[in-house]
DNA sequence: GCCGTTTTCGGCCCGACTGTTTTCAGTCG
């Protein structure tokens, strides 16, 4: 699969083309259609090979020759002349918060800077101020640029974000001039990494608003501070924007900025072609520039001709065409969700005893929760021999006298071995309720062997759920090469139900290729992997992305009675 | 660079804020 390396390879032509002082249209293009390969289902070899790029839209004649080229040599010479004529050093430059195209290639062309370390000793002397458009507090702004990037790698994970970002929506609600408020931008479509928070509030006296936004005590810098606009940057470095609209923009503005920038495209061109203008402060006719719609987000899409789009649906990623034709799924809601299959106690390497877990998730109104301990050979986890089982069997007998309206589940995260074969007998597997497998050795397997691990680990009878499936750790360890198609064909064969792993670091499977299992009639199952009952909280963003992936109800099984569950499970 | 039931050329999203400017370019989202 080629996929990440040929839109990777667009992204830098079009930075490249930035760069040059190229028109924004045709870097548009090309980073356009990088994102659609990202987010591509199929392999793009493929589609080179049978001269189907062009179906795609967005690429036209010159892309796919150069995308043919690519996929063909792995080379792309139009990228090797651009580099000749543009260092690719420069490219680091334009992370660097206030620093665009414009102005790196100022600092290339007067001062010859094409690195970070170039620039920091440059600002540094005072060397920037007398260059055109730049000026002292540019300079000051290049060295804080630096640092800050130097500090974070850029995004964190959702659970930070969302964390806060709660934590200032419950500041900002103290407001008394703020009238409606809402998190926007990529928290609210529940992405699994966030570059910054977006918060949108409406109010008659903004400016009110604003000296309390930039008032919050966890606020470390001011960025910018207007009557309708302010950003701050908080003590942990991540970056908060604070938008103030009318009433009657409301809902136009909650839809601006909760993109995705992408899905917006699409939606105002969906606009214009019904005569319509669409922009942060609402719907209107093209021609005469009345107002049509613009105070809650639902009217506009009404409008527009289509269903209402969720957030977390807002990727182009198909969601225009089922919402013309009113098909969109009804996503599952946290709160049909009844318990939590994946939790990890004492007994293993968990931190909380199978009583507290079980107050825990008596507190959450569950109906179940299953205690997954690791399997023996996981000695590192603290993993549980045939005596422990039979031990662990008894006490969640006992306990489950003390929980009426609880039903707790004695289940297994077996280890898948480095042959396939599982860690547990069959006559062992069959104590436990339920059983997950999973990869916990051996990650840097080839694809096919790798793939042929898992499927003879799910071919066991006893196997009712396959554990995050990929095995990664978001930005500490890629997914292990796996061909996540045959796994999906495998679990329908098995009737092995896949995991949405909600930790945080994890999200596994994510949201694409839950979304192609979903297509192919798999069912999921969501579990925390909870090593502490702190760690229960996760579950909301193993729904979010569920939501992501287009589930219903109906698709996961935690949703289900227990009778249902009991019946998938055999027990 | 892509795209087209008005168009094969001329559109393509555009507004807010900052910092540099004395009216605007660049950046960001």
């Amino acid at each position: 699969m080629k996929n990440q390396f040929v839109a990777d390879t667009l992204y830098m032509v079009a930075d490249l083309l930035d760069l040059k002082g190229e028109i924004f249209f045709k870097t548009r293009a090309y980073r356009m259609a990088a994102q659609t390969i990202e987010a591509l289902d199929e392999d793009i070899e493929n589609l080179v090979h049978q001269g189907r790029l062009k179906s795609i839209p967005g690429i036209g004649e010159a892309l796919a020759k150069k995308i043919t080229e690519l996929v063909k040599t792995g080379k792309l010479g139009y990228l090797e002349r651009l580099k000749k004529e543009v260092p690719p050093g420069l490219i680091d430059l334009l992370a660097i918060q206030g620093l665009g195209p414009r102005k790196v290639a100022a600092l290339y062309k007067n001062r010859g800077i094409t690195s970070i370390q170039e620039l920091q000793q440059a600002a540094r002397n005072g060397e920037l101020r007398t260059l055109e458009g730049f000026g002292e507090i540019t300079e000051r702004n290049i060295l804080r640029g630096i640092q800050l990037l130097q500090k974070t790698s850029g995004r964190v994970l959702l659970n930070v974000a969302y964390m806060d970002g709660m934590k200032y929506l419950i500041y900002l609600h103290k407001c008394k001039k703020i009238k409606k408020i809402n998190i926007a931008g990529s928290l609210r479509r529940m992405k699994e990494t966030i570059g910054d928070i977006d918060i949108l509030a409406s109010s008659e006296e903004p400016s009110v608003v604003m000296d309390h936004f930039t008032h919050y005590p966890d606020v470390a810098q001011i960025l910018a501070k207007g009557r309708t606009k302010s950003s701050v940057l908080l003590n942990d470095h991540l970056q908060v924007d604070l938008r103030v609209v009318e009433e009657k923009s409301y809902g136009a503005a909650l839809q601006y900025f909760t993109g995705s920038k992408d899905h917006n495209v699409i939606l105002r061109g969906f606009a214009i072609k019904k005569g319509f203008k669409l922009n942060e402060y609402g719907l209107f006719d093209k021609t005469t520039e009345r107002y049509i719609a613009g105070r809650t987000e639902k009217e506009i899409y009404k409008k527009i001709g289509m269903q209402y789009i969720e957030p977390e649906l807002r990727e182009n990623r198909g969601e225009f065409m089922v919402a013309k034709k009113k098909m969109l799924p009804h996503l599952v809601d946290y709160h049909e969700i009844t318990g939590d299959f994946h939790v990890h106690s004492s007994w293993s390497d968990g931190s909380d005893s199978i009583e507290t877990i079980a107050s825990a998730a008596q507190r959450r109104g569950y109906v179940f929760i299953g205690i997954t301990d690791h399997s023996q050979s996981l000695k590192i986890a603290n993993g549980l021999d045939q005596e422990k089982i039979q031990k662990k069997i008894n006490e969640i007998k006992k306990i489950n006298k003390k929980f009426p309206n609880l039903r707790i589940l004695c289940g297994t995260e077996c280890d898948i071995r480095t042959d396939g074969t599982l860690d547990y007998t069959d006559k062992i597997l069959k104590q436990f309720d339920f059983v997950y497998i999973g990869i916990h050795t051996a990650f840097k397997m080839d694809r096919e062997t790798m793939t042929k691990r898992i499927i003879k680990g799910m071919d066991n009878e006893q196997v009712n759920f396959l554990a995050h499936p990929t095995g990664r750790l978001i930005g500490k360890r890629d997914p292990y090469d796996v061909n996540i198609e045959q796994i999906i064909d495998a679990a329908k064969e098995t009737d092995t139900l896949l995991e949405i792993n909600a930790f945080p670091d994890r999200l596994d499977l994510d949201d694409i290729h839950t979304k192609l299992a979903k297509e192919q009639g798999i069912r999921f199952v969501l579990g925390t992997d909870s090593h502490s009952i702190n760690h229960l909280d996760f579950m909301k963003f193993g729904v979010a992305t569920a939501r992501r992936g287009w589930l219903e109800k109906k698709d996961i099984l935690n949703t289900s009675s227990m009778k249902e569950i009991e019946k998938i499970v055999g027990m």
